[in-house]
DNA sequence: AGGATGGTTCGGCCGCGGCCGAACTGTCGC
DNA sequence: GCGACAGTTCGGCCGCGGCCGAACCATCCT
């Protein structure tokens, strides 16, 4: 296969609209679900997973397997570069704006499903494991005496459930693990409960109040500021 | 019709064997013919007529008429930014090298049909326009008696023919007129015969040699050294 | 004028591929 | 165990589009 054919063969993927919708979907660094996806691109489940599959076989996709989801992000930077070429090309309409709600702030703070993620829910998880309250391994987590005592005291007392309890979940936009499990949920729990976070309707983006900037830099010592 | 539509409309259009290698064709920057283009597609004129039109449709090449052919070429830069980038992702072979034999040498010197174009082309037209030898016109071309008297003296003496003696040929590399026409063609012929220039197998690419590097100084004042 | 050549248009064939309904696998949570 | 849900695979439908043969138009050359 000649590099020509190679090229156009990458280029076709690139030109059905479905696989167009689901690639500038992930522009943004994000890894999202195959269901995310077929909801972005307008198609059904099974006519997404045929595109990611093909996709990822292409090496334009990435894929990583979490519990029963499976998160797809862009190959690599190239990817996106490539497809902002294209952009330039298609897109005679200068003063265009970026069509992604809320920009940097997915990236600073949002919800993974009922968890924090982002910058703010992997410095959570700094903070967390360098006071010695929790200590993350490769796949799982526990949480010391001192660690249950603080968060009792923070408020954070995650129900009874047989689900696991803690557990480290890597973030996809700053490449490092966070708190999942019950402890995350109750701890992001605890952050709305106190106002220092907001939701934000229709995104997964999460919003820190004043009050939020001020308690997690005196509790935890965080400063998403910089 | 909104953005991400627009961009995998251009990438279908990529995204066709006969059309990818109709553009790569086209990557060094020159024009070339309906013709040349359906031999470097492999397919058969009328099909790559089609191909050429939708090309020339998305803006993606440009197109002008001179005499009965049709020359195309990538209509900007940026189209030829855009097919690199996506061949940077299709390409996984490092170290390729440019598939074009000759390089640079068939923007120095080359022949359209039976005349020289190129940078040595252009700057004998100026030369000889600055001398007050020729005189070109936006569509036509004329010689002085002082450019009779030149030519006979340098032993360019165009054969009878029917054929148009001087005229004005858009230079596809340096965007500038060279001389066409039997004039053309006997200049050409004459820098052949004295050995000034020497043909390339299979290219259109033209060399000069040590003796044409001589002569064209002392006789037209061109230096391609530069 | 007549012939040669470059290029396009038309018509029809055919196959690739996108799409979805249905059924199946795997994981989670109770 | 069960039900719910994420995701994939399979099968079949259907239409878009690439391809070429043939005819047609335009330009050049003699």
């Amino acid at each position: 296969m000649s590099d020509i054919t190679r090229m156009a063969t990458v280029a076709a993927l690139l030109g059905d609209p479905a696989r167009a919708n689901i690639l500038t979907a992930l522009m943004d660094g994000r890894a999202l679900t195959a269901k995310e996806l077929a909801y972005a691109a307008r198609v059904s489940p099974q006519t997404a997973s045929g595109h990611l599959a093909r996709l990822t076989d292409a090496s334009l996709l990435a894929m990583e397997k979490q519990g029963r989801h499976r998160y797809f992000r862009l190959a690599s930077p190239l990817v996106g570069q490539m497809l902002e070429s294209v952009m330039a090309v298609a897109g005679p309409e200068p003063g265009r704006i970026n069509p992604w709600r809320g920009g940097d702030a997915l990236r600073t703070a949002r919800t993974c499903y009922d968890h924090l993620a982002g910058r703010l829910g992997v410095a959570l998880a700094d903070s967390l494991t360098e006071a010695g309250h929790v200590a993350l391994t490769g796949d799982g987590g526990e949480v010391t005496d001192r660690g249950h005592a603080f968060l009792r005291d923070f408020g954070a007392e995650p129900v009874a459930s047989k689900r696991v309890f803690c557990r480290p979940c890597l973030d996809w936009s700053e490449r490092r693990p966070h708190i999942a499990g019950r402890l995350g949920a109750a701890l992001a729990a605890r952050c709305l409960e106190l106002g220092w976070i907001a939701r934000q309707r229709d995104s997964r983006a999460v919003t820190i109040t004043p009050a939020g900037a001020q308690g997690f830099a005196e509790r935890f010592g965080i400063d998403l500021a910089e």
